[in-house]
DNA sequence: GCAGGATTGTATGGTGACAAACTATTTGAG
DNA sequence: CTCAAATAGTTTGTCACCATACAATCCTGC
């Protein structure tokens, strides 16, 4: 292939302001959002690990997610359920497990359609949902604290927008 | 529990409109943006998987990156790759190891640091670069479809001062 | 009704990541 | 100089996740 491939990249304005401590240069890497986007994701759960670990045990992140929307949505299928969150139905399994098995939820089976399971929470869990919200809200302060007041806005528009059409995308 | 615990969430404007199918809301969930962040990373990687799929075999997103920041930072070290790639530098071990296995990277000593690798790209592995780049960019393409035009350089600019920041604070 | 296909959830296997423990070096305090 | 601490890389253990295959249930066409 002698083709120089030079393929216009994205921006590639070349910052070249690594996130690591000295002078790495990004490259081409630096015109890429899912590039970012990963390192994005990473920071913010490490930074929510490091508050979890300083505070108490309850290292689950993922957890307050799969409450919440289980208290929204009460009766929500695991399907419909792994679905809003972003992650495949069978990865949802030995979580709903073990919140189960801790009292937060409760699984029934659905009359007009035995397959399915309807998941309820309870008040155990509501009580656990809300000590993992007090942590998620701290934690989003932190991610508030490096960004510009109306940047944040701006930035969660954006996530949601390209989250919503990005699945459609890949559904359809 | 008496306690309300109402926290004041971040923004919850409670727009609803769910990645999944049906109408699930997401309540709190989408007043945070590390939410969001997690989600818009699940899909960005899920398009460049099945775009990989359908394409050749290369299915390696991870090694783009790696490739990409050995071409430009000559001589780089193990850690210093695994910091600006924000990525453990025990999760890199087996990931050089291929790497060099497949003939794209040389290891050497470094003469005045006889603990460290000096990474070096080879020919063979800037060819194997390119072909990835070209992946890349068409999954950048396809992430650029959802957005609107202006939102691109701007979510990009966001991401990357978010990205700066946070590891800093992390780091210090 | 009744096969064949879609769905709901579960079990299993593989992958990729981190943390902690380890070896080999280098650095620094005294 | 010497020994303790820090650093570079690897190894091991564990965990979360997905893909695949599976059992049960449902829906459809005929």
């Amino acid at each position: 292939m002698p083709s120089p491939i030079k393929a216009k990249i994205p921006t590639q304005s070349d910052d070249e302001t690594a996130s690591a401590r000295p002078d790495v240069k990004l490259g081409e890497l630096s015109g890429f959002i899912g590039f970012y986007l990963r390192m994005a994701q990473t920071m913010s759960f490490q930074a929510y690990a490091k508050d979890a670990a300083a505070a108490g045990r309850t290292i689950r992140a993922g957890h307050f997610a799969v409450l919440t929307l289980i208290g929204e949505n009460p009766g929500i299928t695991q399907t419909a359920l792994s679905r809003a969150n972003g992650r495949d139905k069978s990865s949802l399994t030995p979580v709903i497990d073990e919140l189960e098995r801790r009292g937060f939820v409760t699984r029934h089976r659905v009359e007009s359609n035995r397959r399915a399971y309807s998941l309820q929470l309870t008040a155990d869990g509501d009580v656990a949902r809300r000590k993992l919200l007090l942590a998620a809200i701290a934690n989003e302060r932190r991610l508030e604290s490096v960004l510009d007041p109306g940047d944040r806005e701006e930035l969660l528009r954006m996530l949601k927008l390209f989250t919503e059409k990005m699945a459609k995308q890949i559904e359809g």
